[in-house]
RNA sequence: GCUCCCUUCGUCUAUCGGUUAGGACGCCAGGUUUUCAACCUGGAAAGAGGGGUUCAAUUCCCCUAGGGAGUACCA
């Protein structure tokens, strides 16, 4: 027999920007629906007209493409299916699974209250459960789900294993609200059954939710998907992420320099793990990807680690892909840039890449050919450029008339130098640095010079000695 | 308060009852280097506590403590 194809989803409210735990979950439905053949779909939880916005929408959207979660067919809105979940509502009102409830917030709040003090854990119990419709009086009312009050609700879980509750856990939930729209609860359950949903990958916050949700399953006779409710990300002290945490937003990953290949490595190494291997590849994490090695615990956000990770990725990635997020990068931070820009930095990248752990760090060390001349000197490389280094670069330039322009012959040139003066590399090697960039943050001099060229080389040489004689 | 979930080095984690409890990040020391956030070598660092079950528990069960989530006509 076929098993069913794997149908996931990723289902965000558009209230705010895509939040890391959001990305993560995306991903992992992202991995499950790509490891298996299946479908990712994207579905905007937008029931909620007065904390959705547009903006939102597109801002989810933009997350998920600089992520490189690419999801399956069109983008389903939840608002636009309110008719359907009108008809699911009405219909399990006639088959007796859901009655109409005419208490007001008011009276709800009266029984929580009363509860409260009592110590009653029951929640509210609708006195129009099992009212006949002839004493049903003309207001408004909600419909609420008919939910067992006797025995237990249990769920499987691929991660949490099974949980279940007592039935009395459960309120009567409401499905459509007085003013006759759907709410979140129905509105899930109807969308991922019509669109065909067979893994449910959210966060754990939603475990009871599922509970809840495959009432309604029970109650319309249909199949309950699997879930996997996954633990949430915590910030670096252990509680909920929030602002004070640092970057929330995928999108303040993205200008902090980190690659989506990096983040994607990152977020999915973060409470799952394939043995232990701590990088790789996308295409390896969807080989790989499976619920067992899901852990159940919360896990917390460690930069240290996301910047080791993100340098493992700006070294192995290449340069096609490594030059297009430098490029997406620098728009991401204001700085675009230019056609030529980007061919001076294809050319220095490789020396540029070496020991960088951010796109940041490679601009940086490109800036010795993308800020173009006269350069800005800095403190440490003026220091660097005294009488005694300079009339070492002075000699340098003397000796490479002759040589072949590579960072190979250059630096066998330098040896050289260093051995027949007795001084060490470094006195040359810093003082190069400093002439070639005018910073010490720079790739090597002789890498710098291989890029440059000859003529640009010994220009700047040239005027640092100038200068310095002046 | 009530319900559910969780608990291995500082952090992310491996371990399918028997291990000197492994790896990675970070940290410390030394080395190396155009003296760097690179690289190399070495080091410190963990089973929350208490009961069981078992020849044997980090691993299974219970209790306690701590942490998390939920408790809406939000999603």
């Amino acid at each position: 027999m076929s098993s069913p194809q794997v149908v996931t989803r990723f289902a965000p409210s558009p209230t705010g920007y895509l939040h890391i735990g959001g990305a993560r979950t995306a991903l992992f439905n992202w991995l499950y629906a790509r490891a298996n053949g299946g479908k990712f779909l994207l579905r905007i939880e937008d029931t909620d007209r007065a904390r959705s916005t547009p903006e939102a929408t597109a801002a989810l959207i933009q997350g998920l493409e600089w992520l490189g979660l690419d999801y399956d067919g069109e983008i389903h809105s939840q608002f636009a299916r309110a008719d359907r979940h009108r008809a699911v509502a009405n219909d399990m009102l006639s088959t007796g699974h859901a009655y109409k409830c005419f208490s007001t917030s008011e009276e709800i709040e009266a029984y929580r209250a009363q509860a409260r003090q009592d110590n009653n854990p029951l929640p509210f119990q609708s006195p129009w459960r099992d009212a006949d419709v002839d004493t049903h009086p003309d207001a408004p009312f909600v419909i609420r789900l008919k939910s067992p009050r006797e025995g237990g609700v249990a769920i499987k879980d691929r991660v949490q294993k099974k949980v279940s509750w007592a039935a009395t856990t459960f309120d009567d939930l409401i499905m459509l609200r007085s003013d006759g729209t759907p709410t979140y609860m129905l509105a899930v359950v109807v969308d991922d059954h019509d669109m065909g949903v067979t893994h449910i990958i959210r966060g754990d916050d939603h475990l009871i939710n599922a509970g809840r949700q495959s009432l309604i399953y029970r109650a319309m006779g249909w199949d309950i998907p699997e879930f996997a409710h996954i633990p949430l990300i915590h910030g670096e002290d252990g509680k909920k992420l929030s602002k004070r945490h640092g970057a929330t937003g995928v999108h303040e990953y993205a200008a902090l320099g980190y690659m989506p290949e990096a983040m994607r490595n990152y977020l999915a190494r973060l409470g799952w793990s394939h043995g232990n291997d701590e990088l790789f590849t996308t295409q390896q994490a969807i080989e790989w990807f499976d619920f067992k090695g899901m852990g159940k615990s919360p896990s917390r956000l460690d930069f240290k680690k996301l910047d080791n990770v993100s340098a493992h990725h700006i070294k192995t990635v290449d340069d096609s892909t490594l030059l297009r997020d430098l490029q997406a990068y620098a728009s991401e931070i204001n700085a675009p840039l230019s056609a030529q820009q980007m061919d001076d930095l294809g050319r220095a990248l490789s020396i540029c890449k070496e020991k960088s752990r951010k796109l940041g760090d490679i601009l940086d060390k490109a800036q010795f050919i993308l800020s173009g001349y006269p350069l800005e000197i800095d403190e440490k490389s003026a220091d660097m450029l005294n009488s005694v280094s300079i009339s070492i670069l002075s000699e340098l330039t003397a000796r490479l008339n002759n040589v072949t322009w590579t960072a190979d012959a250059i630096f066998e040139t330098a040896k050289d130098l260093a051995a027949d003066q007795g001084i060490k590399l470094g006195a040359i090697g810093m003082p190069l640095k400093a002439a070639l960039s005018g910073r010490a943050n720079s790739p090597s001099g002789f890498g710098m010079m291989e890029v440059l060229g000859r003529d640009e080389s010994l220009k700047r040489i040239g005027k640092a000695v100038k200068s310095n004689e002046a």
